[in-house]
RNA sequence: CGCGGGGUGGAGCAGCCCGGUAGCUCGUCAGGCUCAUAACCUGAAGGUCCCAGGUUCAAAUCCUGGCCCCGCAA
């Protein structure tokens, strides 16, 4: 069960090993999605369909109806990763060996639904994938195994990401037969170290150039690919928004929000503390450009300000 | 048909409302300056203004249809 890219990369390495049989994929119902609103089939779904295997979309998992079709198929164990929905115990309860949950950290430090955006937005300098069996809490099952992995500063929340996937396909299956044989038992998770990674908001994305420069790189980094940190640049009509891709921190000192050099190297702007040296950026409607190439059609003055809403 | 922005020399943009000479920043090429340079000066090349119709004496500009890109929304 699960429904983004991070569970598709789980169910491809379930499906490569010959010692696993799959008997069903579920995934969250097609979404509307993209330009249009059209319905988008989710990642999972698309794995799980060219290579013919059955899958299951309940809206709502917890209903009688399917919780019996699930029964039916008489599963010896579930491997979930971000699902999307909350499992009853019903369904906990039905395989032999209990259902099984990739989580991209280690817990139990940030449960929850955006556990890697949240290691890169508080500078953290690792974070790992816990497989750990699930119970009725939010992320809170006993823990079989758990691998770390550094956060590079060039890391983003896409690359590692991408990372973290491989890690945890990997891990779980590495898990299974440990779990199956008894090798491996379930860990209790500590009680000490607790801390929650809520779902990742729009508003997420905002800049406060009040903040050091330091933080303010976290969030740009943490919020790639979605929804990207964001400014504002004051426009004749509206503020205009701008999204920034790749930024650095820079020596300097000025006004938070405050453009203090804009040229070929970058666009430098003022924080709460150092500055902060954007090397590529977007702004809406627009594709995304370097600093150099944006700066050619748009030219920014210094002192100009960045970021300021309307009072 | 969920809302909105946009497609103009190689890149990024202005011009469009108020039809009539193709503009800006950068890049490229040539020459110059310099110990030297991605710096500076001078000059040059390079455009079916997304496509197809329509209106008009005349369309980048106005109208209709289509294709593509992006932001919002998820």
């Amino acid at each position: 069960m699960g429904t983004p890219e991070l569970a598709a990369a789980s169910l491809r390495a379930l499906i490569a090993t010959p010692e696993f049989q799959v008997v069903a994929v579920v995934t969250q119902p097609d979404q509307p999605k993209g330009r249009g609103l059209k319905l988008q089939p989710s990642a999972v779904k698309e794995v799980a369909q060219k290579e013919n295997f059955p899958v299951l979309q309940p809206p709502r998992a917890r209903e009688e109806n399917f919780i019996q079709q699930l029964g039916a198929l008489q599963p010896d164990l579930i491997a979930v990763a971000a699902y999307g929905q909350i499992l009853p115990q019903a369904i906990l309860d039905l395989p032999r060996f209990g259902c099984l949950n990739v989580h991209t950290s280690l817990l139990p430090k940030y449960r929850g639904a955006a556990p890697i955006q949240h290691a890169i937005l508080n500078g953290d300098s690792a974070t790992g994938v816990t497989i750990m069996k699930m119970d009725a809490g939010l992320d809170t099952g006993a823990i079989l195994t758990q691998e770390r992995t550094p956060i590079e500063a060039s890391d983003t929340s896409q690359t590692l990401h991408d990372r973290l996937a491989g890690i945890g396909a990997k891990l779980l299956v590495g898990t299974i037969p440990g779990l199956v044989s008894g090798a491996i038992q379930p860990h209790p998770q500590p009680t000490e170290g607790v801390t929650h990674a809520p779902k990742i908001k729009k508003l997420d994305g905002e800049i406060l150039w009040t903040q050091p420069a330091r933080t303010i790189l976290n969030r740009v980094r943490a919020m790639i690919p979605w929804p990207g940190a964001f400014t504002h640049l004051p426009g004749q009509p509206h503020p205009h928004l701008l999204k920034i891709w790749d930024a650095e921190v820079a020596e300097g000192a000025g006004e938070p929000g405050t453009i203090l050099q804009a040229d070929k190297n970058g666009i430098i702007v003022g924080c709460g503390a150092d500055a902060l040296r954007i090397l590529a950026l977007q702004q809406e409607g627009g594709r995304r450009l370097t600093a150099a190439e944006f700066l050619a059609g748009h030219p920014l003055r210094t002192g100009q300000k960045v970021g300021a809403r309307a009072p």
